[in-house]
DNA sequence: GCAATATACTAGGACATCCAAGGGTTTGGA
DNA sequence: TCCAAACCCTTGGATGTCCTAGTATATTGC
């Protein structure tokens, strides 16, 4: 989107909530709108990387998820539950994917209400790579100290858990 | 999408990454992927509470960026700037906005080049409705402590700074 | 054993975001 | 003065996400 702000639209916005009346609430409001903001910066970093590849975001965690299965393969509706992301995005994710035959669907042999998604040794290769151009670039220099790092495991990990992701831990 | 699964995901993840020998970047791409999931759950908080208004977040934010303006008008250029995404998606919003008569198209006074988006009064009122419900269901009830809320604006205003959102502060 | 319920995937539609390209307006340098 | 470059907005296309059905297969309960 262009040059940057002379100021922080998210703080300008924190004083008007304030201004408002809205103090109580100034605060979170801010915190969550930079959370908006702050992946829609990480995510374009992450769809720049990927993009000699081929791949999105969102494909590109489909495989990489597949690559860690000990199988190579993984139901739709696994696949569905660990991204946490609704059934319908994974079959558009696996359309493409399979479209450019870096993986491939298969039956389950027991259940046939079931499809497997199994990675292809192209899109085993494929995986390998784009992951290690992520780690370099992206991962490897979030911009984040190792402080800040720890923190947000910590703190958005909580969040996820009281707000239903997972149960554990 | 659904039970809560028993183990979190992307404690998973990084695991999966520390044991393939990406341990260095293992934390920071745990972090990172906490903040995707973290922006999609407030997302559809934000999304549910906008519904009953005939409202998405990407309206609501241009209704709430003009409530504050103080002619109540803003170009559309300026509004792009200020929330930080595409022009197409500013055209986007004031389209429905428009449609449902909560914003008016009016040219800039010198300049022809320039649309302003101007609130109407329906418009404003709703923006104060919206906003109400907003700070009672989300925002009051973050799920984030003050320490953490402090700390998050805190370590991401910088981060975005960084990115190139702005300049000053 | 069979009907009712639950589960798994997909098709179609609504929205949002971005990019690329096009048409109109302004600005600025030759 | 005047034409090229810069700027503003919109259209059209690609992706992704979700929701609501609809179809097929499993499981459950009577």
């Amino acid at each position: 989107m262009g040059t940057p702000l002379p100021r922080d639209p998210i703080a300008d916005a924190q004083r008007n909530w304030e201004r408002h009346g809205w103090g109580d609430v100034a605060a979170p409001m801010a915190a969550i709108t930079a959370i908006m903001r702050t992946q829609q910066i990480l995510l374009a970093r992450i769809e720049t990387v990927l993009k000699p590849f081929g791949l999105t975001f969102a494909r590109y965690e489909l495989l990489a998820l597949l690559s860690f299965a000990r199988s190579g393969a993984l139901p739709m509706n696994k696949a569905s539950a660990l991204l946490q992301v609704h059934p319908t995005s994974v079959t558009n994710a696996v359309d493409r994917l399979e479209k450019a035959a870096l993986v491939a669907r298969s039956p389950h042999p027991t259940d046939g209400r079931t499809t497997l998604i199994e990675l292809t040794p192209e899109g085993r290769t494929l995986a390998k790579k784009a992951t290690a151009a992520l780690n370099a670039e992206v991962f490897g220099n979030s911009g984040f100290g190792p402080d800040d790092v720890d923190h947000l495991i910590r703190v958005l990990g909580t969040f996820r858990r009281d707000a239903g992701d997972f149960t554990e831990e």
